[in-house]
RNA sequence: GGUGGAGUGGCCGAGUGGCUAGGCAGCGGCCUGCAAAGCCGUCUACACGGGUUCGAAUCCCGUCUCCACCUCCA
């Protein structure tokens, strides 16, 4: 995990104080509240809402140009925990996570496989969605396409034309005048002239500057239709026809949903440079004030190295998922710190299981106790202080999981010393904490599905184990045992708990 | 070259001056007909070299190694 230095008081230009003014909806004592690393600054610090008592955020989402893979999951699941942890402390927030459904690679794709472009888009989008309801990512408050906000686009563009930082080169191609702005470097702390030249087609790069841009730096808002492009992939607008560039939509649906100015920007942190650092550019050049916090999440490695597509799609979401759990690849996912690199193995996998499986066993064990409390006791239910505490500590999961097991391990000693009160207060315990995170087991593990085979297997299952019973109670060790090898090669193991045996499917063998 | 990070016990992974997280995997014990699950105990640490301090994984200086971004990328 990266190092966080303290800034030394508050957000500047909010004035002290400020945070108190919102009512505190927390269910534990206010002393704390969230305090978020913000990468322009490079420094924790309290998070003061623009407007009190809601958090507005806008996280990049996917450019649906291929499958999901775990590194995208990774950034979903982080922020999904902060919107988690932002409405479990009473704060109404409103997410905006856009789709990217028109660029170069899309169109460059789609043509290869010799579909429309569009179908291209709608496909993965379609395979983003089925993966982000997988691993239980919350849906956005509104999830806006690029192509439905080329109006926004159009105008954020004039806004930058008539004030001067940015011009038009030839028909349909729009250039952010990168020399006009002075605030450019600013996010990534990098002086304007060490920024290297930005790489869009038809720039300066082609060496006969007939794209017209002024300076090698400077990146495209618009991209002009060519011959060779989809018609349909390109939108009239009064500089010329094209499509739009990556910043702009970005910067353009923040303003749409969110205003010019809001509290959270986020995204995978390969997005710092260019793209974020293009859009703030872009955005205060007009007049917005924009981003108040970044925040940027680390990796999935493999090997130390940063997961890349020549990997092979192992790493696919679809591919993982027919290995493992869903709810297994969530917690996996989010154990660590999200500014840490998560380095992907088997074994990351196999802890994750075990851990989970544990979490699960104590809550289904305790709910055929105790009873099952019903939802709306375990959304309201106090949280842990040391569990809260760590949370506001720039979402430090580990520390949070670290309380989460030791009221795990207290609830399974209540339950062994058949004590029911203490037993219920650390269920609920356990999961009002798992919840935040999003793995509340009680509401991932619904048996084994419903369906009718499921049904039937459990009957036959358990006709094996009144089998087995019978044998125990009188003690005919033989037959008892035979029966669990029996299931046990079918690959269901036998547990045996006060209230009788209970079954489950073997955990998937490590190949 | 510019920018930003990382090196903690067999593995993963917290921890910004003292109270020596947590998980996984070992080992020992309790429980169990035997297991499983659970509980208790326990072994392996802070890249290296200096320094500051009564005391450093934690602060300072230096060294080594690794990674990311600077090109599309979550």
């Amino acid at each position: 995990r990266p190092a966080t230095p303290r800034a030394p008081g508050p957000v500047p230009g909010v004035a002290p104080g400020g945070a108190g003014s919102a009512p505190c909806a927390r269910r534990y004592p206010c002393a704390v509240t969230l305090h978020l690393f913000d990468t322009a600054s490079r420094t924790t610090r309290e998070l003061v809402p623009l407007r009190p008592g809601q958090v507005s955020m806008y996280v990049c989402g996917a450019t649906v140009q291929s499958s999901p893979h775990i590194g995208h999951m990774r950034t979903a699941v982080a922020f999904d925990v902060l919107v988690r942890w932002l409405r479990r402390s009473g704060l109404a927030v409103t997410l905006i996570r856009n789709v990217t459904d028109v660029d170069d690679k899309i169109l460059a794709k789609a043509a290869e496989a010799g579909v429309p472009w569009w179908a291209w888009a709608q496909r993965h989008e379609r395979e983003f969605a089925a993966a982000h309801d997988a691993l239980g990512v919350l849906p956005p408050t509104y999830e806006p396409r690029a192509t439905g906000h080329v109006t926004e686009m159009v105008e954020l563009m004039e806004r930058l034309v008539e004030r001067g930082h940015a011009y038009v080169s030839g028909p349909g191609d729009v250039w952010f005048d990168v020399r006009s702005f002075p605030g450019y470097g600013a996010l990534t702390n990098q002086r304007p002239e060490d920024v290297g030249a930005s790489p869009d087609e038809a720039g300066a790069a082609d060496g006969t500057g007939a794209g017209g841009k002024r300076d090698p730096r400077d990146f495209a808002l618009w991209k002009g239709v060519k011959p060779a492009d989809p018609q349909d992939a390109s939108w009239p607008t009064p500089f010329g026809r094209g499509r739009p560039g990556w910043h702009l939509e970005c910067s353009a649906m923040a303003r749409r949903y969110l205003g010019a100015e809001f509290d959270i920007h986020g995204g995978g942190i390969d997005l710092r440079f260019p793209h974020h650092e293009n859009e703030q550019a872009q955005s205060r050049a007009a007049g917005d004030g924009f981003a108040r916090t970044w925040v940027h999440s680390a990796w999935v490695t493999q090997g130390g190295a940063k997961m890349s597509k020549s990997l092979g799609n192992s790493l696919l979401v679809g591919t993982l998922l027919e290995q493992v759990r869903p709810v297994v690849l969530r917690y996996a996912l989010a154990s660590v710190h999200y500014r840490s690199m998560l380095e992907w193995s088997p074994e990351t996998v196999h802890d994750a299981e075990a851990t989970w499986d544990r979490l699960a066993g104590f809550v289904r064990r305790a709910h055929e106790r105790v009873g099952t409390p019903d939802d709306d006791e375990v959304a309201t239910a106090d949280l842990p202080a040391a569990f809260a505490a760590a949370l506001d500590d720039d979402l430090n999961v580990s520390a949070a999981l670290a309380v989460v097991h030791e009221h795990l391990r207290a609830g399974n000693t209540a339950l062994a010393d058949g004590d029911r009160a203490d037993a219920r207060t650390a269920l609920v315990a356990v999961r009002a904490m798992l919840d935040v995170l999003g793995l509340d087991p009680a509401r991932w593990e619904t048996g084994e599905g419903g369906s009718r085979a499921s049904a039937a297997l459990d009957a036959l299952v358990r006709a094996e184990l009144d089998v087995r019973a019978r044998a125990r109670a009188e003690k005919d060790w033989t037959t008892a045992d035979a029966v669990r090898d029996r299931l046990a090669a079918a690959g269901v193991v036998v547990e045996d708990a006060p209230t009788g045996a209970r079954w489950a499917l073997a955990p998937e063998q490590e190949d």
